[in-house]
DNA sequence: GGCTGACTAGATAGATCACTCTAGCGTATG
DNA sequence: CATACGCTAGAGTGATCTATCTAGTCAGCC
């Protein structure tokens, strides 16, 4: 372990040990003596950095976490020649990640979401905020291929609902089946969407919903 | 509280009590002392009827939520007029479940999939073979409806896929607006499964948002 | 009546939980 | 040199966790 002179802030490594441990084992399946062993941090530096605790500690891991994913989105809907061969790309991407790692890395935060949705409520909004920080990541790129606003929002959705279905599914079953067909749907959708939004006159569409 | 003359069994009503609190906390948020506040249980009970402890009880309700699950995807599509109508349903009916509780009663069992899926192997057997019978049920319709069995399958976890994706987003926005556009989706995949099922040459419009 | 096994009932153990507290280190600044 | 302060370091606290253990209750059967 090349732990001699790394320059890495301890703040920092407590934040990644976090991140990585919350996305592997969940919120409550995490403790902060295994997060302090992780991260090779003293104790007390935990609750200098983090005086509102667990709590204040994983909310900020998630929004880590969501900045890392955000990242991610950019790397591959900017390098990629179109956002059809991307989404497809990307969901191949995330079942590449799952076999690697044994199905241990799917979403880093939808463990976590489903968790604290009921639980801890300051934990609960850094977990929409940072989905709510992907779609609308998502959305200024199909909004950049011609959609309007609401429907570049309704597809990103789609592909997030899809992606992160999937990686439930994945996780049970040891399989990427499931993340294979719903790559093959999202890349289908997005074909669609950006197909019809070339068009001057594309087929009209039911009244546009408000976002919340 | 009508709790005088239940005539409950208390292996049962510990059950049940467990099954609705992994299906809002999670595994490891869950207590062996809240199940048996919650099912008015003897503590030495619990290890009676499961004398594996957290872990037995925990796989035996993932098993029961999955039963009950079955029945209700069987309601939904053996009670509609046609699959379509019979999908939409479905997707409307867990958007409206989740508006009455608060978005606390999602999907039974996703929130502890993800959670034990690297950290007990018994659990995510459970899990595992819970989602696998879903599928085949919900397989089990679309066959016959004239679909072959690969086929079939790969629509049904398409078709949840999406609900579970939905449900994580839904919780986590505390919206349904995802539960909608995955129930639309769902809808256009479905008709078009059974449409290019029954004809052998699909005389349906070109444009459909089609899985192939 | 007396025996047996299923179930109830809860005290208790030992580990671990999040968290607090005090003390000391190291470096920059007076 | 001295003082201040950000940070390290870990012992310690009370609560809570899963699990075990013993004792008691109750029904059915000989």
């Amino acid at each position: 372990m090349a732990k001699a002179q790394v320059k890495v802030p301890t703040r920092d490594r407590i934040l990644g040990a976090t991140a990585d441990l919350l996305r592997r084992k969940g919120y409550t399946g995490t403790g902060l003596k295994e997060i302090v062993r992780a991260s090779e941090a003293p104790f007390g530096s935990v609750y200098h950095f983090f005086p509102g605790g667990k709590e204040e500690l994983g909310a900020e891991a998630i929004r880590l976490s969501g900045k890392t994913y955000n990242a991610l989105i950019q790397a591959f809907y900017e390098g990629a020649r179109d956002l059809v061969s991307a989404t497809g790309e990307f969901f191949e991407g995330a079942a590449q990640v799952l076999r690697e790692t044994n199905y241990e890395d799917a979403c880093p935060i939808a463990t976590v979401a489903l968790e604290v949705a009921s639980a801890s409520e300051p934990m609960r909004e850094a977990t929409a905020e940072v989905f709510e920080s992907w779609i609308a990541d998502c959305s200024s790129y199909f909004v950049g291929a011609g959609l309007d606003a609401s429907r570049a929002r309704e597809v990103s959705i789609t592909l997030f609902n899809l992606i992160e279905g999937a990686f439930i599914l994945c996780r049970a079953w040891k399989s990427t089946e499931p993340m294979k067909l719903a790559g093959e749907l999202a890349v289908a959708v997005v074909r669609d969407a950006v197909g019809t939004a070339s068009k001057p006159n594309p087929r009209h569409r039911a009244g546009s919903r408000s976002a919340r």
